[in-house]
DNA sequence: ACCTGAACACCGTTCAAGT
DNA sequence: ACCTGAACACCGTTCAAGT
């Protein structure tokens, strides 16, 4: 591709891209190297492994994130907006949720919401320890979704319907529950419910 | 190791030790062959491929989980009693979590549980689609809150301390809080009190 | 300071050949 | 039916040598 020198940017930008269409796996560093035009050695001069190479990769998109800000007037539904902004902006890097996760980073990519989400929880009259938990509930709830979301979209790409779930005892007797649990879920409609849920019942220990 | 001829379950076995003990990175074809003292390629003949070999594993691990029974009297306990077996089995079982996740099985693995759900959430009166809803935002929130603790702890394995969260604003109005942060959540604790968090306002749904 | 090819020590998988 | 060694097409990484 490029003629002129080779610099640690580039390789990162090429990483990025092959990350970014083909995910983690289909980045080895003999690939990189011909898409760069170079030898495999050189790309080892510039970032050290494939490791710190990926290492950079995440830095990289996690500061892309940036900031979210909170809408809605009461603090549960500016509570609710964040984890929503945040989830959409996990969303839009389907690759990059997987990475952090291996990596341990998922504080990292939560601190910015994080912020945001203790202001609110203090508005809400909650304080110390119980904010605290409350605010760390919703994070953990923010990814734990996320991560299940992306398990089950990987699911249907390699093995689409592999069994039928027999019909149990409590499904006859609810039909529209049992048809209802054979759909696949909605995700987005099911996040949106049980962050709600979750929200309402948190903030609920401030007032009392 | 042994001496007579080789079977399918041996191979299942020797590759389940290998996995239980150094994780599924350390599972290669041609270490499971030297362990059994035999050739690579009998291996294949038995199993077929790596892949098929580690579902095998997920399958057999996930039979051996088995049912799981509540306890408690009202309803909302009794499906916090749940969500809090069914993480302890999973959490008994480290590397099977990373492997039901991404071979996209987290359906199978919730079936048992999701029996004993569904007729919790009858019994508290709901029914239908706010059913369904009810028993799917439980099981995410168990699924999701374990990835998460174990991305956990691998980071904490692999790169202690990383980086210390600075002093926010909010921070020094709330000390208790920031000091709460700081430190490292307790995942048991958080776990069940954000269980019983969403399944109060889960539950309020079906008296309204 | 930056780039190179050769080489090392690994992988998973296939295949033709054995018994 | 079951097992074998040889070979293929990949990996990440190191190292001595170039400019």
């Amino acid at each position: 591709m490029s003629r002129t020198v080779l610099t640690r940017e580039q390789v990162l930008e090429a990483a990025d891209d092959l990350v970014r269409q083909h995910g983690p796996d289909a980045l080895t560093m003999r690939g990189l190297a011909a898409r760069l035009g170079t030898a495999v050695t050189s790309i080892y001069w510039h970032v050290g492994n494939r490791e710190s190479l990926l290492d950079a990769l995440v830095e990289r998109t996690v500061e892309e994130m940036g900031a979210i800000q909170p809408t809605g007037r009461t603090p549960a539904t500016r509570i609710v907006s964040v984890a929503r902004r945040l989830r959409g902006e996990l969303h839009a890097r389907p690759h990059l949720i997987a990475m952090v996760h291996e990596r341990g980073l998922t504080e990292r990519v939560l601190l910015p919401a994080q912020r945001a989400l203790v202001r609110e929880a203090h508005t809400a009259g909650l304080r110390g320890a119980r904010a605290a938990e409350a605010v760390r509930a919703v994070q953990f709830q923010v990814v734990g979704f996320v991560l299940v979301e992306r398990a089950r979209e990987l699911a249907q790409d390699e093995t689409p319907g592999r069994e039928r779930p027999r019909k149990s005892a409590s499904a006859r007797k609810d039909p529209a529950l049992a048809r209802a649990l054979a759909r696949p879920a909605d995700p987005e409609r099911l996040f949106t419910a049980s962050m709600r849920a979750l929200v309402k019942s948190l903030l609920a220990q401030g007032s009392t």
